[in-house]
DNA sequence: CTTGAAGCTCTAGTGACTATAGGGATTATC
DNA sequence: GATAATCCCTATAGTCACTAGAGCTTCAAG
């Protein structure tokens, strides 16, 4: 049986955050010692690993309760689960369109000057007040 | 002399962002008619325009503050300016190359699983239970 | 002069935590 | 068995940049 805290250790996501997944439902809510703390087996274990991994790659907290949901029905067609992991990707491919646009653009203004203005002349000031000075949209 | 809804149809600037703007100290607290009612001018248009665009760019509440003071003293060198815009750039090119390594993964984890499978044996389950299957960090 | 749109303030909700306050439980050492 | 250090508990509030709603007042057109 593991406290909180060695749960926390062994997976890496601090106490508080492990209270909150708690809240949220994507973790039972833990047996207690005679003293009122929450004791873990290998199973939370398990689980916090899943829910930290999911975490690091981006998903959210309701794909992931979706996700923990359908893993609890092995028999189940994965297509729900696929689904979600595609939708998510989809998700992070346009992230990173809309920033690599704002990388260009950021770049651009950057390189029109190299702190030796006065503010008044400064690209980057100048850039932010007029649009139409951008090469594109945003 | 401009309604907030004025000014909110000409910059695209919805009614009650543009008043927690003056609650952050974006803007100056705007005179008001007889009725309380906030009332503004060209200058509130501008500047207005300039905190859009600098978010559409995505700097940060206390980013285009100190870049607003900044543009207050048109004599001083812009290297501040400069220096804002730079970080945020740094900042823009992280969050890329981190979304690219999700990206890199999620297709990786997505490309293994067709929907055909079930549940125990979907590989997007089994990647999210066991980062051992993960190509890289994240 | 009436009506409907627009404006006002204040409060709370979003997501995924993090921090703090003010206590109680457990464990190691003596 | 006492004590101290560490751990754990709940509950609340703060983060960021808004957004939504309640309940009220003001404005502009007809
Ligand atoms: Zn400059
Ligand atoms: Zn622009
Ligand atoms: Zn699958
Ligand atoms: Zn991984």
């Amino acid at each position: 049986m593991l406290s909180i805290g060695d749960l926390s250790r062994r997976t890496g996501v601090k106490v508080p955050t492990i209270r909150y997944y708690e809240q949220m439902g994507l973790l039972d809510a833990a047996e207690r010692s005679e003293g009122n703390q929450r004791r873990y087996e290998r199973t939370d274990l398990e689980r916090l690993a899943f829910i930290r991994h999911a975490r690091d790659l981006g998903l959210d907290i309701q794909a992931i309760r979706e996700l923990i949901a359908l893993s609890q029905h092995p028999n189940l067609p994965c297509a729900d689960a696929d689904r979600i992991a595609a939708d998510h990707l989809s998700a992070v491919r346009e992230k990173i369109e809309k920033l690599k646009k704002l990388e260009e653009e950021l770049a651009r203004i950057v390189s029109h000057c190299d702190g030796g203005h006065s503010i008044e002349e400064c690209y980057v000031i100048r850039s932010l007040s007029d649009h139409g000075l951008c090469g594109g949209e945003h």
